[in-house]
DNA sequence: CCTACCGATCGGTAGG
DNA sequence: CCTACCGATCGGTAGG
């Protein structure tokens, strides 16, 4: 039907999968069923499709960052869930993750541009509630808060990129502490709340995202 | 001179910047000073020179990695100097980390059995130590070692990939906190730690690494 | 380590 | 949205 947005779907998946350099117009024509000079007649050129690729997805993710970040002026309480938000919004589509990983690597200048447009004005505002926090005494006084944040974001977005080409491969099943992807994610989030809070509420972040069972949790405190 | 080792270094730094399908033979040779055949005479295919590049790779981890682990076993005292040491190794030549980082996205198979030959061994020996320092009480209970190992090696790769694509681009320069690649290089070390540790010495990682880690780096060499 | 050359595939165009 | 086709470049080979 929408033989546009089909094109835009194929190329993001392949980009994120096999990157710009290994992707060919024509591996793309033939998995939307058309032929290559029809995909010509939708994006003029091969790298205007790359560029329709990666607006759409800066797109998506400005819509999704604001209401994520302030929710972040919550303070510790409402912390794990938006760290969970966080990585559930890549975790539920890695393709994005990997694309952001491949472009900052592939075209470091114009992702620097776009970074510095779409993401550092949020960067900015967290690092104004962390130091808040540190002034109120709930945030560690030596966290650098810009510094911090880009960590941390660098730290969800790599992670779901490496999870999602790896599958969780480094990580063995544990039948005590979930499924690999599980583990990485709990993990991200403890490590992002206890490397800021003074006094991180024990327990918390080892809640899984949707069912959580009372062994679990025991298996965790142990 | 040496001509398969300057075609190596060519190589390393061509598919490290732009990429293995983004990098040609015919520009790897130009730039080494020889015609593409002569090339194929040192390596009798594109794949063998990638190979080759990713052997020397991993054999230099290999090298580092076990000593650096090993004085993991150190606790507290020892961490901020190993977790430097650690940003330190790749710092110092970013191409190891934006060519891990590529593998990952462009191989993952391939790279999912190397890391488990590679790499694994050495995080069961870390998150054994960690387990132990829990038992201890020097370390949070709540930590899921494996998890935290893989997050850590997995923040300092890729952290010091971006940046070194990026250039520090999103943190602007802060007189008062160093320059951007010191400052992420703090943090960094900063958020392992108090993750890691129930009562992190403070004020360690606030020391300017300037001369001090750029000595202990050059007597690891030796 | 070179010259000369190969078939295959690339992104893209002409013209309908 | 198609068929037909373009020049350029790709990895790789023959033969010296």
């Amino acid at each position: 039907m929408d033989v546009r947005a089909e094109i835009l779907r194929v190329a993001t998946r392949l980009f994120a999968t096999r990157g710009f350099d290994g992707t060919s117009l024509q591996s793309i024509a033939e998995e939307v069923g058309i032929r290559k000079p029809s995909l010509l007649y939708h994006f003029a050129s091969k790298e205007q499709l790359r560029l329709a690729v990666l607006d759409e997805l800066l797109a998506r993710w400005s819509d999704v960052l604001p209401r994520l970040l302030m929710a972040a002026a919550g303070g510790e309480p409402r912390f794990a869930t938006v760290m969970r938000e966080a990585v559930g919004f890549f975790a539920e589509d890695p393709d994005r993750a990997r694309l952001l990983v491949r472009e900052i690597l592939d075209r470091p200048d114009d992702m620097r541009v776009r970074l510095d447009k779409y993401v550092r004005p949020w960067v900015d505002i967290v690092a104004d509630y962390i130091r808040r926090g540190q002034e109120s005494g709930e945030v560690h006084e030596l966290v650098d808060p810009e510094a911090y944040v880009l960590q941390i974001i660098n730290l969800v977005v790599s992670g779901v990129a490496a999870a999602a080409s790896l599958q969780g491969g480094l990580l063995p099943a544990d039948s005590e502490r979930g499924d690999p992807t599980q583990r990485h994610a709990r993990e991200l989030v403890r490590i992002a709340r206890y490397s800021l809070f003074r006094a991180p509420e024990e327990g918390e972040e080892a809640r899984p995202p949707a069912r959580r069972t009372r062994s679990e949790l025991r298996a965790n405190e142990e």
